[in-house]
DNA sequence: TGCACAGTTTAGCCTTGGCTAAAAAAGTTT
DNA sequence: AAACTTTTTTAGCCAAGGCTAAACTGTGCA
């Protein structure tokens, strides 16, 4: 007898019907709030990485390593000062409030797990920061609570 | 001897280091990138899917599914026949043309493979759909490819 | 047949996040 | 100290993707 005998559909149609439409509709929102957050939290992330290996956080170097111009830069600056997650004075460099610290700690761990899990399943280093990038933002706790058993389990066994 | 001597930093300081600041500006760019085409990657495969699972797909629907008001999926519309990728005459269901279609069965096997990638990790239903929604648009070939050999041998080995 | 209602489209608003160009401040060199 | 260079800021443009309100079309039922 099998267990999923009284748990829901058959799994063989489980790929081919669509989901109940609000179940659906809850996929994508859970996608547009990712998107809402995303560019912060890299932002904080970032900022956080450069002050612990550089000392400092300009503008100009967020900029480069974020890719965009320096006019985006400044203006996104103010929106992480208008939500208490930076300090900054003019022409000096970028520091983290005490709520930027955790988000940039959280971030920073969350980027961390899916990095490892990608490398320890066995892609190559710069396919896996491109691929951790964009996937760190869409990955729930429970996924990523699995994903960090994984990574685990695979470098005590490969010892 | 280890065998990483030539190749490239000591892995144990592969986290701690931040990458060059080039390479750094293109994980962000592909985020970005992947960004620019997600949302009408999803809209042609919801609409591939419900030509396929309802015979038809009215704006109604694809509202409902989305989460979004119709005004908004109207513009979509609009913007999916701009780009070649669907027909459509007013107050008519809408339909894809060869290129939707091409586009609507590549990221439906996209994102088949991500889904059930998780659920060979263990990731409950509801949780991998949420997931597999937002990660399928930054899973490079070269991931994709390695989840889908994983899963092959999960489901293999679980017979 | 006509009318009400559901579905669709259009118009116009807002925020986000890119961009360029130009002004202003800071830092460096002579 | 003055001049030059770099960095930062500001102003203003644009497209995307949400929204509401209102106009329009099509369908089904009295
Ligand atoms: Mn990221
Ligand atoms: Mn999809
Ligand atoms: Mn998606
Ligand atoms: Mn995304």
């Amino acid at each position: 007898m099998p267990t999923y005998s009284d748990n829901g559909p058959d799994p063989s149609e489980q790929d081919t019907n669509l989901p109940p439409p609000e179940q659906h509709a809850r996929q994508y929102a859970a996608v547009r709030d990712a998107h809402e957050t995303e560019l912060i939290e890299d932002y904080v992330e970032l900022i956080g990485d450069l002050l612990d290996h550089a000392g400092e956080a300009r503008a100009t170097d967020i900029a480069a390593r974020m890719g965009v111009r320096q006019a985006t830069v400044a203006r996104m600056i103010r929106r992480l000062n208008d939500q208490g997650l930076v300090t900054n004075e003019p022409y000096r460099s970028i520091f983290l409030t005490e709520r930027g610290r955790t988000m940039a700690e959280e971030s920073r761990k969350r980027h961390g797990v899916v990095l490892q899990f990608l490398r320890s399943l066995g892609v190559d280093d710069a396919t896996a920061r491109i691929d951790a990038e964009g996937m760190e933002h869409h990955v729930s706790e429970t996924t990523l609570g699995i994903m960090h058993e994984f990574t685990r389990r695979q470098n005590n066994g490969g010892d």
